[in-house]
DNA sequence: AGCACGCCGACT
DNA sequence: GTCGGCGTGCTC
């Protein structure tokens, strides 16, 4: 990554009377508005504008206001907002991601500008008993309101609720009935004050060695990226944590990003236990009011620690001083619709502007990360071993051509015996499927007809529970048809392959006195229901777990011995240049959820068809230094990532031959040169989705040469339709 | 992103 | 004869 043709510094003479303004909608520059007799303007300041006959908020830019329109055209300022200003690294943050993904700056913006921060804070409303209200007839939930009252002060709605154990609706119908008088509160509750000195936990010579080395580097205000690599339990996180303290020693605040789902009570409660108090989170299940103060407080210092999920990113920090990217391997920081950006890449550029080291955390390195490391860019330091004596479990194959499932089962014989092994000793289990739902294909026996999606080249998948067959792509949801579509035959539907739901079912068979426990994204909505799973877990509440891919984040569940992996072979089939990769990180997550205790070792067991393949093997090994090798050497000559660089264009139309002919298009007026290639145009693996009918070109150059000028150019050579999309993904991820 | 302008089908 | 569909184009 390298900035290009970013707006450089201060600018040096701008015209009187002139600003550029971005607004966050997507034009490709900054517009140039008058500056009104008495208005005093500084980049950073929020204003608002008129924008054709409606007005606007933006934000005064960098850089002089060019001229490009004429002075005659210029429309005046209308306001500039009390809102604290942008400071300058969050603008040039903005323009660098502008600049590498080649989205508009101001769609940029609007993501740093999507927090309702700008509105003025309203006041908060409790409540207080009504002078007369114990006088009436109550309910026994409305005098259990009234009870909770009579011992406190006047409670905000939901607090009030929660201390009376009633609904939301019960407050409500009393406030209608005049038993509850409106009050302000008094101003909102600041953050408590994480403390660096709050007793931690003893770390081992490794992770006190490895601690050092970070809080020298917090200490250095300076730019620097050190992966802090160790295997599942190896304690990462309390070594981050002391660099987190030294912050907070100097004063300076802590940005700590997560995948979304990582953010649950679990990994806050290990905050808590190091600093004494909770961080301040960021993610998008947040309040508006809590969005709100949150920013408030991150603005203004007052939250030193902030543990979010990629839009956190964007926060008002004033005084940065450490980055912490945990799970920094995840693709759950890639965000693929809107600006397609990867967080991780960016939070570093952030850290950059703001002088601030990066600790990238991770048990499985993305190969992108080690070869940085390799390449002397990133200090790299591990971790060689399970904190507290607990070691690696022992991953083991079970060969399915072998050792069979039965008919209509998944699980072979000898991980069904090593379930009901386990079981038996009160231990706990887990079976591992990454696939949502009871079937992932509906198929005719009749006529072979498969249930597609009507809007995307995708099966149905079945989900029994709900009764229907959805659209993992584009939400399309249909009842579960009793005549096959096609042919008409009656009750010749049959699910094929396995998705949560059936292993669920069949787990039900063999396991019946297990207490069973479903993790999927669909049943965990959101990081309070994935805390509360957690806390059935730990809490021994539960037998077995049976989840998709969130089981395999960051999770510590002391009494888990066994992992089952139900087709560990699945990551593997789209073939993709990150499938190997992505495969082995996540079985390796999924394996190191199992005994993680001192003194009793966990099981793995991965059920493949192929237990020859590298992957497997390297598993079985812990072998991930092995792994790397392997892939590196595949890379490397063909200049693939990180040995070289991404982009893709992905051409979509309602129409496939409005598709069809600009990819064609493109395709002519593709890029050449020395170290230069061009695959496609061809379409993508997903020929349509949400109706639109996708092509796909991938430019791929050798690392000395950045992408974004040719594809700049690139662009501008082929007039698009406004029928037709064309979106880059610099870096892609995926390659759907 | 909005919002207007503009050119072709079914309604009071 | 108008209301209204959304295709194209513009906003400093």
């Amino acid at each position: 990554m390298r900035p290009t043709g970013r707006p450089t510094g201060r600018p040096t003479g701008r015209p009187a009377g002139r600003v550029p303004v971005l607004l966050p909608y997507p034009f490709p520059t900054p517009f140039d508005y008058r500056v009104p007799q008495g208005m005093a303007l500084a980049p950073g300041d929020i204003v608002r504008v008129p924008l054709g006959r409606r007005e606007v908020i933006g934000v005064v830019w960098d850089g002089t206001a060019d001229g490009g329109v004429g002075d005659n055209r210029l429309r005046p300022v209308a306001e500039r907002l009390e809102a604290p200003p942008m400071r300058q690294d969050l603008r040039q943050l903005i323009d660098w991601i502008a600049s590498y993904t080649l989205a508009a700056p101001g769609e940029v913006l609007a993501m740093a500008l999507r927090v309702p921060a700008l509105a003025e804070e309203t006041a908060r409303i409790g409540w207080q008993p009504a002078p007369h209200a114990d006088a009436a007839r109550l309910t026994p939930k409305r005098q259990a309101v009234l009870d909770a009252l009579a011992t406190s002060s006047p409670q905000s709605g939901p607090a009030l609720a929660e201390a009376a154990c009633v609904s939301s609706g019960v407050i409500r119908a009393m406030a209608d009935a005049g038993l509850l008088l409106p009050v302000a509160l008094a101003g909102t509750p600041a953050f408590a004050a994480p403390d660096p000195a709050h007793p931690g936990p003893i770390l081992s010579p490794d992770q006190r060695h490895a601690a050092n080395i970070l809080c020298e580097a917090v200490s250095t205000r300076a730019f620097s990226v050190t992966l802090l690599e160790g295997v599942t339990g190896s304690g990462k996180t309390e070594v981050y944590q002391e660099a987190i303290a030294e912050a907070l020693r100097q004063g300076r605040q802590t940005l700590v990003l997560l995948p979304e789902i990582a953010l649950s009570a679990q990994g806050l409660n290990r905050f808590a236990q190091r600093f004494g108090v909770k961080p301040a989170v960021w993610h998008s299940d947040l309040s508006p009011a809590t969005r709100r103060r949150t920013w408030r407080a991150v603005n203004d210092g007052s939250a030193p620690v902030v543990v979010g999920a990629r839009s956190a990113l964007f926060l008002p920090f004033p005084d940065l001083g450490l980055v912490v990217i945990d799970e920094e391997h995840e693709t759950a920081f890639k965000q693929e619709d809107g600006v397609i950006y990867h967080a991780r890449d960016m939070a570093i550029v952030r850290a950059r502007l703001c002088a601030a080291p990066v600790v990238l955390a991770s048990a499985t390195p993305s190969l992108e990360t080690i070869a940085n490391a390799e390449a002397g860019r990133y200090r790299h330091l591990i971790l060689p071993q399970r904190h507290g004596g607990a070691v690696l479990p022992d991953v083991s194959l079970i060969d399915l051509r072998a050792d069979t499932p039965a008919r209509g089962d998944f699980l072979a014989p000898t991980l069904i015996q090593a379930v009901t092994d386990t079981l038996a000793q009160g231990e706990q289990a887990m079976l591992f499927l990454n696939r949502r739902g009871y079937a992932p294909l509906t198929l005719c026996r009749r006529c072979g007809h498969r249930v597609q999606c009507p809007n995307c080249t995708a099966w149905l998948v079945e989900h029994r529970a709900r009764r229907v067959l959805t659209c993992h792509h584009c939400g399309h949801s249909q009842g579960i048809p009793q005549a096959c579509p096609a042919c008409a035959a009656e009750q010749s539907l049959t699910a094929v392959g396995p998705g949560v739901e059936r292993i669920v079912e069949e787990a039900a068979r063999h396991f019946p006195q297990a207490r069973v426990l479903v993790m999927a994204s669909d049943t965990l909505t959101g990081p309070d229901a994935a805390s509360r799973a957690a806390s059935q877990i730990t809490g021994q509440q539960v037998d077995l777990i049976i989840g998709t891919q969130i089981v395999a984040k960051g999770w510590h569940f002391a009494h888990l011995r066994l992992v089952g992996v139900v087709d560990a072979d699945l990551g593997l089939a789209g073939g993709d240049l990150r499938a190997a990769e992505r495969t082995v990180q996540l079985l390796h997550q999924v394996s190191g959820r199992a005994g993680r205790e001192a003194g009793s070792p966990g099981r793995v067991m991965l059920q493949s068809w192929n237990p020859e393949h590298p992957v497997m093997q390297s598993l079985t090994r812990h072998d991930l230094a092995g792994f790397r090798e392997r892939e590196a050497a595949e890379r490397r000559p063909g200049h693939w990532p990180p040995y070289g660089r991404l982009a893709a264009l992905i051409i979509s139309a309602p129409e496939a031959a409005d598709a069809d002919r600009i990819a064609a298009e493109l395709g002519r007026a593709a890029p050449h040169g020395e170290g230069i290639t061009v695959l496609g145009p061809a379409p993508a693996p997903l020929a349509i989705l949400r109706g639109r009918h996708r092509r796909r070109l991938l430019l791929r150059t050798r690392r000395e040469i950045a992408v974004q000028p040719l594809l700049r150019a690139w662009l501008a050579a082929v007039r698009v339709p406004a029928a037709v999309q064309v979106d880059v993904d610099v870096d892609p991820v995926s390659f759907l």
